[in-house]
DNA sequence: GGAAAAAGTGGTCATTTGACCATATTTTGT
DNA sequence: ACAAAATATGGTCAAATGACCACTTTTTCC
């Protein structure tokens, strides 16, 4: 797992040999099973996450029970509870694994210090977090202003290989619809 | 409008009286009319904005000509296109006065030099990133996950003092909903 | 101050959505 | 390999939503 991570570092940056050891040497890995937890709501989210192989999903659970998922995070992707993170406070989400998943994990001091001593690491995070940044502001102007049905054309456009790997009640629950419209859709979809 | 905007940094910052010199030579101000464009889709957010006295908003326009909110920015706060600030590329979205509103205004360089030597600004505009990242996944979250009355009541609790100063159309298209369910769910209220 | 524009609300109706249940198929776990 | 669990879909029905129109009130603009 960590030779995926390190392919994935040279293809993103410019990393020297001795920035990628000095990454991997201050990591910690980790195998969940589906539907493990990595983080549960109430927990201080201490680690940053790569996830190498596998896919997660970040949820919030309301009162009455149901299950509310705001992020699916993919094999060569980064996650954890960035609030939670940069204050140290209780968190109010969870995330687990949808399946198999391995993942990466630094601690918050490990990480800032990696930050600190290379450069094109902070340059890449930082780029990730404006990138994320610009996404989630899409996802409120199309969560916001779009047809269920333009919900999950705009799912599938921008995350094609995710729609075979999740059952469709997660994806419902991601875009803010229930299970039985997304069916319907789907049906008129195939019947077009 | 100045001196509105050097308490704001008094009351958020511990800058001294030479930095926020240095802060207030750079700006331009600018006072735009009820409706007036601050910013246009397909132009390029050049400037980082501080709203001193009204409230601004950012919309994106559907192709069916539908104008669907994304932000209030009433005076203290700050706001701009981060996208398109960021890579200097067209907007898909629309900043506009909903009220007659002064604000400052900064050129991308300027600000850039303005955090590269004023640590304390940084640490401001950092402090404010973070905030509105917190924000915008409780938003999303809320988006996906609430009913419309729940969408108005968090609406309300979160800016109590935006409902007086904005046309119900306005904070429909910003809740997503239609106007005549929040006139539904204001009528059911007041009659409870 | 007054006309025009905008806002707020009520009525009506068609459409959409979501809940619940049942059945068949697929996937998971041992 | 097989039983159990989970998933996907269809049917049904009630509730919710949104569009359109009309009227009254409030705000804006000159």
């Amino acid at each position: 797992m960590i030779p995926a991570f390190e392919t994935y570092l040279r293809t993103n940056t410019d990393l020297s040999d001795e920035a990628l050891q000095q990454i991997t040497a201050t990591t910690m890995t980790r195998t969940l099973q589906r539907n493990e937890l990595l983080l549960q709501e109430g927990q201080i989210c201490r680690h940053k996450t790569f996830i190498a192989n596998g896919l997660l999903r970040t949820f919030g659970v309301r009162e009455d029970g149901t299950e509310h998922i705001i992020q699916f995070s993919p094999e060569h992707s980064w996650t954890l509870d960035v609030e939670s993170y940069d204050r140290q406070t209780p968190t109010s989400f969870n995330i687990a694994a949808i399946e198999k998943t391995d993942v990466l994990l630094w601690t918050k001091a490990d990480f800032e210090y990696l930050l600190h001593t290379i450069p094109a690491l902070k340059n890449l995070s930082q780029e990730l977090i404006s990138r994320n940044i610009y996404n989630s502001r899409q996802r409120i102007f199309t969560s916001i202003s779009a047809t269920p049905e333009e919900k999950y054309e705009d799912f599938i456009r921008t995350y094609p290989g995710l729609l075979q790997r999740l059952p469709l009640h997660m994806i419902a629950s991601y875009l803010g619809i229930s299970l039985k419209t997304l069916t319907r859709i789907r049906h008129t979809q195939v019947h077009k």
